[in-house]
DNA sequence: CGGATTCTTGAACTTGAGGTCTAAAATTCG
DNA sequence: CGAATTTTAGACCTCAAGTTCAAGAATCCG
């Protein structure tokens, strides 16, 4: 029943994922989406249905990726205050390591998309939210294992980790390491 | 001599930048501009030489209001705490009240140009390191008034302090005044 | 007043983005 | 094998962004 497709979904919509992360959604084209996939901007049009769609799987594989990560980092041995700082050196080492400094693509997507397309935004805003939860968990256990004090509020200083990992992810665009492990060390002061 | 200009260019950039800072830099085309400014395309051109000489104009404006809005709320009467806190309350109160959540100029400006415009990044992270000058020489200050612990590092907590109200400004694009006032209280615990 | 000079403006031009369509090619089923 | 069905590659289309330009308008100087 007809010809099968040339190429594996998933991994287009990986490829996709690194190429908007990179040079932002406006700034790809279609050209671009082709050239990184491999597939002809025809075929991909007929599989994805628009630029926009195709972003939209992009942005879900992303934060699935992002959660799954998060939580492998955040449960390997050690106390909670160890485990966080170790995810939070990670997004800036990914950050300062790669090629281009590219940052968060879900937050990249609420500063371009913000305000002029409600999804997107939601689904960025949903996978921070996720985030969120991931470090309360965290803190929480902590506090079970007796690594973090009982007194301490674990969802606030979860939202207010969140908010230090979105500033170390805008500030990782231009600052050096130094600079943003030390903005670890501080505000980490509190757990 | 020659014909008078009609329109002060002062005012024309300092619409130019509500605009860029409303839509972003891809997202404001010359007819934008000529629009909010009241003035034609053609004169724009004629005038200012391009789009991105414009926006260059409009960062270089924003960066100096910005400034000395900070300067004037860090100086006034009160504890080293306080006035950060005014300052970063009144950073969130501006983004939530206004019409669009339209975050920093200069931090959108690394967000967009990142990467892709080497002199409009610099002269974004000119502005954040003034910030950090900003906060560190109030933190100082609280020392000498006695109200910041001698042990505390002025510089770290000001580079803290900056990714903190960076943060805020990614954060308050899709998270409610709550939420980010917590945030606020949970950062100062350090001062 | 005439001319030199500088500004204004709408129209015109160029380019590339985003998307559609089609003819050819590939594959499965009967 | 051939019919039916689907994919593919890229030519083609439309539209707006960003810029330039030619023609006119306002000012100053002699």
């Amino acid at each position: 029943m007809g010809r099968p497709k040339n190429f594996e979904p998933d991994v287009v919509v990986a490829r996709a994922m690194e190429t908007f992360w990179t040079k932002g959604y406006a700034g790809t084209s279609p050209a671009d989406l082709a050239e990184a996939t491999g597939v002809a901007k025809g075929s991909l049009y007929h599989s994805f249905g628009s630029k926009r769609e195709l972003f939209g799987r992009a942005l879900d594989l992303y934060g699935r990726m992002g959660t799954e990560l998060t939580e492998e980092v955040l449960s390997r041995p050690g106390t909670a205050r160890e485990r966080i700082r170790a995810f939070l050196v990670l997004l800036v080492d990914a950050d300062l390591d790669g090629p281009v400094r590219r940052g968060c693509l879900a937050q990249n997507t609420v500063e371009e998309l913000g305000g002029r397309d409600e999804e997107a935004t939601r689904a960025a805003h949903r996978i921070e939210e996720r985030m969120i939860e991931l470090l309360t968990a965290r803190i929480e256990r902590g506090k079970l294992d007796g690594d973090v004090d009982r007194s301490v509020d674990a969802r606030a200083q979860a939202q207010f980790l969140q908010n230090t990992s979105a500033g170390l992810r805008v500030m990782a665009k231009t600052f050096e390491r130094p600079v943003l492990y030390r903005i670890i060390d501080t505000a980490l002061a509190g757990l």
